[in-house]
DNA sequence: GCTCCGGCTACACACACGTATAGTCAGCTG
DNA sequence: CAGCTGACTATACGTGTGTGTAGCCGGAGC
């Protein structure tokens, strides 16, 4: 059932939607716009969904249940960067994804990436010599973050890099380019001290 | 002319503007909106700015001129992470500049932000006993991506958080993990090279 | 004092949108 | 075949929108 009707209309109209409200936000997006992608009047996409805000919540509902099933074989396959497993493909979904996070939706998919994520810094702190000085579950807010923000500004990334980043050469330079940041500190230890010590006092 | 005509209804409207199209969206504020949250008849804002879509450059403009302001600042002022310049207070206009992001705008400030980048990448290659596996600019832009997605997902990163990221505790709690994230490399210099041989395998 | 001009408002228009409804058609069940 | 159900379409309605226009009002210049 869920495979087999990716081909009916209503299928095809969430697969529109989520484009077009992708492209154009969803008050950009139109019904019209929608059912005309799709194929179909846009009297069914009413018939299916009920209501365009019905439909943004299929959508979302979509979104989730896609990204539970990467990540799923995320875990399941080569050793879990969670890092990577945000990265994989999104399809043609990224749009749409980053409104969401923007809109302030997408919540639970991002609180799921922040609790994998503390688990895997809990996992590594236990090789540091240093006690972590905040909690993994903060640290992971921001990694996730800045995990999601090579999708969500996906556009800036590409033209900045010179290839886009959903190109297999795009793919590769990035990964490259994230093994070389995250396996080299920006602050030497030094350097963090100071700045701990420079937060300190502007207290 | 530029500090007193802020109290001016042209940059009343102006910075309603740029609070409901954060808000909403683009498509999702109103020019009546707009108007009334300014104190002024929607047609004023017609004779002032001509249409939608020319109040949003003007938005657009203003954001960008904004931000050279407070880059010149970081920049003169205390050791310039460009990180944490990203971080400074944008004002009430976060929201606005994460939406002009995601809709592909502000890219004249994104390119920017790489370019400080790459130069401050630059100087601490010096300092690197291994080569950079890619060039500066191409880490420039992934790490300015990093960096702007606290702003533009500083809902989410609040949530999971468990405080606002631009209230003081936040913003301290913030720091200290970009500190403790920025001096330890997530992965070490054996897993860096796993990764990239995992990434020749690919091929 | 009169005119002129720019900030500013009130009002109207055309249009596109979300929504609603009535109806068509294919396929199934008895 | 009759009857029903659900996918699907065509069309209409009310509303809110961006935009256009005519006019008011206070102050500056002659």
């Amino acid at each position: 059932m869920a495979e087999l009707d990716d081909l009916t209309a209503r299928a095809r109209i969430r697969d529109a939607a989520m484009q077009l409200f992708g492209e154009h936000g969803f008050e950009g997006a139109t019904i019209r716009g929608i059912a005309e992608a799709a194929g179909v009047s846009s009297g069914l996409v009413r018939h299916h969904f009920g209501s365009k805000q019905a439909l943004r919540e299929a959508c979302d509902a979509h979104l989730v249940k896609l990204i539970h099933r990467l990540n799923d074989q995320a875990l399941a396959g080569a050793g879990g960067n969670h890092v990577a497993a945000a990265r994989i493909a999104v399809g043609p979904y990224h749009a749409y994804l980053a409104r969401a996070l923007v809109d302030g939706g997408a919540a639970s998919l991002f609180d799921e990436m922040v609790r994998l994520g503390a688990q895997w810094l809990a996992d590594i702190d236990r090789t540091r010599t240093d006690a972590p000085d905040v909690a993994p579950e903060v640290r992971a807010a921001v990694s996730t973050a800045m995990a999601l923000s090579i999708t969500v500004l996906h556009e800036h990334v590409s033209r900045a890099m010179g290839v886009d980043v959903f190109s297999p050469e795009g793919d590769v330079l990035l990964a490259r380019a994230l093994i070389d940041l995250y396996s080299h500190p920006m602050l030497s230890a030094e350097d963090a001290r100071k700045a701990l010590a420079g937060l300190e006092r502007h207290r």
